[in-house]
DNA sequence: TAGATTGTTAATCGATTAACAATC
DNA sequence: TAGATTGTTAATCGATTAACAATC
């Protein structure tokens, strides 16, 4: 699977990327492409690709260039999006309800199967097939099932305790929209926080300096 | 405002956690911190933090650290979160209208004026006390008010088009949820890509690799 | 075979960390 | 004043880009 070692957090926050554009060459019935042509698409150099792409094998041939279908798949298996990770969602306000319902879950590696929440409103209902049950029956939802990840929306001030409690339960990996930065502490987790807000600030930041360029 | 030339994307990109951090301290009454201290509770060097404050101004002292509130509020000028850009959304479908409602806008710098989407089950209803009109409005309603950024919740196909128009209604940034890399092409807009399905990935990724590690 | 393009090494560039004089 | 901690320069580290021999 994989050629070297340790491979960077720069080149793998790049492989989803890659996927995106290699799954929109197969729908345009594109069947090779060389590094040169990709980078031009995607607007980084030939050379980050190749070297990307040799971090984890030798899909290329040499004057020939890349078969688009093999090196999807390739990046398929890389990704894991084949394993579909048992999922959790604790959480089913705006934002998780949205995610729930949004987000093509089977595609991306998950499989979502269960839904929490502890306001009386909402519990009891459905969301893409799924009951949403009290928090409460967490320990016993994960001792029966044995979900691997948690996606958390629920706020800031509860996302550290329900995180460890997760741990507990046998959650290795979260998913975090809760405003807080998680995973700071605990080295055998992995975390992915989405901090919208940041993305926001950020894009705040950028537009009031595009503004005083163009000035 | 900004003591160096050119502000690397590496260190904006950290601005807005500093700008969490610090808030989290003011709500703890801490008045002052040290970069060294800082430095621990966001798990980084305090040398990047006095490398990247200082690209911007000289904002603690020496024996003393920076002042809490201050500091805070430098961040906020710096990231612009004052000038509220007015901001229109473009898709009211789940993730729009999750988006919309979850958010804190005004506190992220923006104020969101005007919400379009082209299904007729929305059109006309109201989120966040705003009314939802079709797409062909946006052009009348984009002459009238002027909003210079666009929230973008639509499918991918539509994306680049919608861009281009908005792009000629006056819109220069773009907070982009359409799983479609916008700003390849246009220097003069600035753009932030949100990509929810990477990030799961990503997620996958590294889930499959712990999960290796610990074998 | 000749042309194209990879895989890989070497060179460059930029970002992070360390060190320390300046100074509160 | 003595201790603490900044701002900043220098050293290190890692990531990106360039170059080119290997080879399809």
């Amino acid at each position: 699977m994989q050629k070297r070692d340790k491979i960077s957090l720069s080149v793998i926050r790049r492989l989803p990327r890659y996927y995106r554009f290699l799954d929109d060459l197969r729908s345009n019935d594109i069947l090779r492409i060389s590094s040169r042509e990709l980078s031009e698409r995607m607007g980084i150099t030939a050379s980050q690709i190749r070297q990307d792409l040799n971090c984890f094998g030798e899909f290329g041939q040499q004057g020939y260039g890349y078969n688009v279908d093999l090196l999807y798949n390739e990046i398929c298996k890389i990704l894991g999006v084949e394993k579909g990770y048992k999922t959790i969602m604790i959480g089913a306000g705006n934002l998780g309800r949205a995610i729930a319902t949004h987000m093509n879950f089977g595609r991306l590696g998950f499989n979502l199967i269960g839904i929490f929440d502890n306001n009386e409103y909402v519990i009891g209902k459905k969301l893409m097939g799924i009951e949403i049950l009290p928090n409460e029956n967490l320990e016993s939802f994960c001792g029966e099932y044995n979900p691997t990840a948690a996606i958390l929306c629920i706020p800031k001030d509860s996302a550290q305790e329900m995180c460890d409690q997760l741990i507990h339960f046998g959650i290795i990996g979260f998913w975090n929209f809760s405003h807080y930065d998680l995973g700071l502490l605990n080295p055998n987790i992995v975390v992915e926080n989405v901090h919208l807000g940041d993305s926001l600030m950020i894009l705040s930041y950028r537009m009031q300096k595009q503004m005083e360029d163009v000035k």
